[in-house]
DNA sequence: CCTCTATTGAGAATGGAACTCAATCTTAAA
DNA sequence: TTTAAGATTGAGTTCCATTCTCAATAGAGG
């Protein structure tokens, strides 16, 4: 007996100015971030959440985990991650063309392919 | 003015019966799943994150991140995992033998590549 | 203006993980 | 052995990201 998800409907104000924050901007914040940059609008951090994952169900966004957070992305495309492991930098790669998928026969159906590359960046090394 | 991790150095027997538990099992089990197999022994479950971490960092099993949690793998050698999403289970796959690295170039060091395939088992569907 | 429902936000609840610290165990020296 | 110094343990606490609860509010359609 579950009770159905708070998925906004209406576009308010609220949910507005979350889309617009993070397809804003190509730092990948995390909810916490979003929640930040709009405090001014005295927006509340539970509406945050709600509207980041409905955005992410929409596929208006999409959503990173790292480092035991999740990340918002506003590229929707697929694509890969490298992550500094230094500074905590993430930033987009592209994907590989050809990505062979040898092994996952047991899959029969393959949703997403999550790449993501860990290491020290030029910066920090 | 960080306190220095905790690692263990003797192997007691909380220490042998925690390796031997993920080196045992091949289903990538949590640090809560391992301290429940050991329940008997009467470990202490922040004895069993402390050795799990310290497994780690000397390199003899594996830590996943998954679904957000840690999750251990007896399998060090580098490859790729697949997850269904309907029943949570979690498997190896081979890494793809070419994997180009193409567009990492800003990772002067490039540590590890984390590749996870996401979608519905042949079980569930 | 009214009613009904969706949405909001403050605070509480959750859950995995890490930390604290007194008690216990080991080691190595005496 | 006996002992002191130091490492390890485990119960409980704390932390932190995220989710849930619920009373208050806002809107849409009458």
């Amino acid at each position: 007996m579950r009770k159905d998800p708070p998925v906004a409907r209406r576009a308010t104000w609220q949910k507005v100015a979350v889309r617009d924050e993070v397809l804003n901007r190509h730092d990948h914040p995390t909810a916490a971030e979003v929640h930040a940059s709009l405090r001014s609008t005295g927006i509340g951090l539970a509406t945050v959440y709600r509207h980041l994952a409905s955005l992410v169900e929409e596929g208006t966004v999409r959503a990173v985990e790292h480092d035991g957070e999740t990340r918002y992305d506003c590229k929707t495309e697929p694509h890969a991650h490298a992550a500094c492991t230094r500074c905590g930098e993430l930033w987009d790669v592209p994907l590989p063309t050809t990505l062979s998928t040898n092994g996952v026969e047991r899959m029969s159906v393959l949703d997403e392919v999550h790449l993501t590359y860990a290491g020290v960046c030029s910066a920090c090394n």
